[in-house]
DNA sequence: CGCTGGCTTGAGGGGCATCAAAGACCGTGG
DNA sequence: CCACGGTCTTTGATGCCCCTCAAGCCAGCG
């Protein structure tokens, strides 16, 4: 262990990120370019169109990545989690403005850095090729949302899939705890939605008793069987 | 020029394809494990689900990636076209359904094998990240169609983003003419839009004197600025 | 206690889907 | 050459889902 850079010795994602393709002594070659830095909630990490000089693992906190029209219609195509990875090694400049929606906390390279490491750790860049290729898929399983689900199934998935990644209790069958990490609003920019329907959504759900609602983002599955049937397909 | 590969030194794409990243020895590699076939259009060339096999490049043709929900609505989510790659290395399973719109020309390899040409050529694999890469930022874009945008919108966009891609001539702010490689309901599919709807789309561009449509399915763009107006955002 | 930001709820309208039918196009065969 | 069936496209009529506009509600906070 005394390999371990003293940086990464504690770090949560050690083995989630991408650096765990790589081996306790190898990972210097990243902890030496790497800064910390802590992002309040709401700030801007990196704006869409603006020159690319930095990657970066999410240590912990909530990211979005976004586009919008030029008359400001948003729309949510990532949400980024601990462990995450957020930069375009390889490229320009940013494509889409990264915002935190909670304090975060990011151990942050130098891109041009980053790429020399990619190019001598082929793990490192296995890794991120196949973490790509996870996003892709994810991405056009969401243009599947998007472009052919109704409100009722865009909600319900949404909740599927965020108990599913957070996870508190497992009581299979039975009932299924969280707090969804981000407002009804961002919400509805992920969903194509606006934040008036998937309120609705959300009522609805809850009349029929298949969600509870303790109140702020607080929600717990009742009746996942119903959940699922509402968000159908996959 | 000896050496390279027989099977290679006319191929139309050797310059575009993931190939463009090796020297013409280095070809061997991957020219030892292809093998080509020209798949009828209709014909189904992967099915999501099944076990992945393969790799290729598509030499000529256009395909389709598309997935559905169970009752039957579907949602392209990418169109291939010559010197795009298909499939998913590293993944035991085939995550989207691939169909030939026209006959298509297809240098397959079987995956594992060309998973072994990866590890043995970091340029390959460097390639085929960058291409990973820049997928992902296109759907991404779609995204925004998908769940921001109007129906005038989406199919504007669509035919500006066919004519840069299709460009035959380019007399700038001129017209412009192609044929559009897809038929009015795949044009829904990938648009979230219903065939009428994409249809009275069409017609209410021809109305306004923004295109015309020479029977068929050409195209030509008669107003570009008129038509990038529609398309609005980006 | 008032203010602010987010959430909920209601009323109404519009955009797009749905249902339906009539062209256009095309290869086939008489 | 033209009738013929099939597929794709266009056009029309109708309705519904979701957006839009507008209040009211709730919790947190100075």
């Amino acid at each position: 262990m005394a390999d371990l850079p003293d940086r990464c010795v504690s770090c949560a994602i050690r083995d989630e990120a991408l650096c765990a393709s790589l081996h306790d002594r190898e990972l210097s070659a990243l902890s030496d370019i790497a800064r910390r830095r802590i992002v309040p909630k709401g700030q801007v990490v990196a704006w869409a169109g603006d020159r690319s000089t930095m990657c970066a693992n999410l240590v912990s906190g909530v990211l979005k990545l976004a586009t919008s029209t030029s008359d400001g219609r948003e729309q949510i195509v990532g949400l980024l989690f601990a462990g995450d990875f957020i930069g375009n090694p390889f490229s320009e400049d940013v494509s889409l403005t990264a915002t935190a929606l909670s304090d975060a906390d990011l151990c942050i390279y130098p891109r041009t850095g980053f790429e020399r490491v990619l190019e001598s750790h082929p793990k490192l860049e296995r890794m991120l090729l196949r973490r790509t290729m996870e996003s892709l898929d994810e991405a056009r399983a969401r243009m599947l949302t998007l472009g052919r689900k109704s409100a009722a199934e865009k909600v319900a998935g949404f909740l599927l899939d965020m108990g599913q990644k957070i996870a508190e209790q497992c009581a299979p069958g039975g009932s299924r705890s969280f707090d969804i990490p981000i407002s009804r609003g961002q919400m509805a920019d992920v969903l194509g939605l606006t934040i008036e329907t998937v309120s609705r959504q959300m009522t609805a759900l809850k009349t029929a008793g298949i969600i509870a609602l303790p109140g702020g983002r607080g929600v717990t599955i009742l009746d996942l069987d119903a959940l699922e049937a509402r968000a159908e397909s996959e």
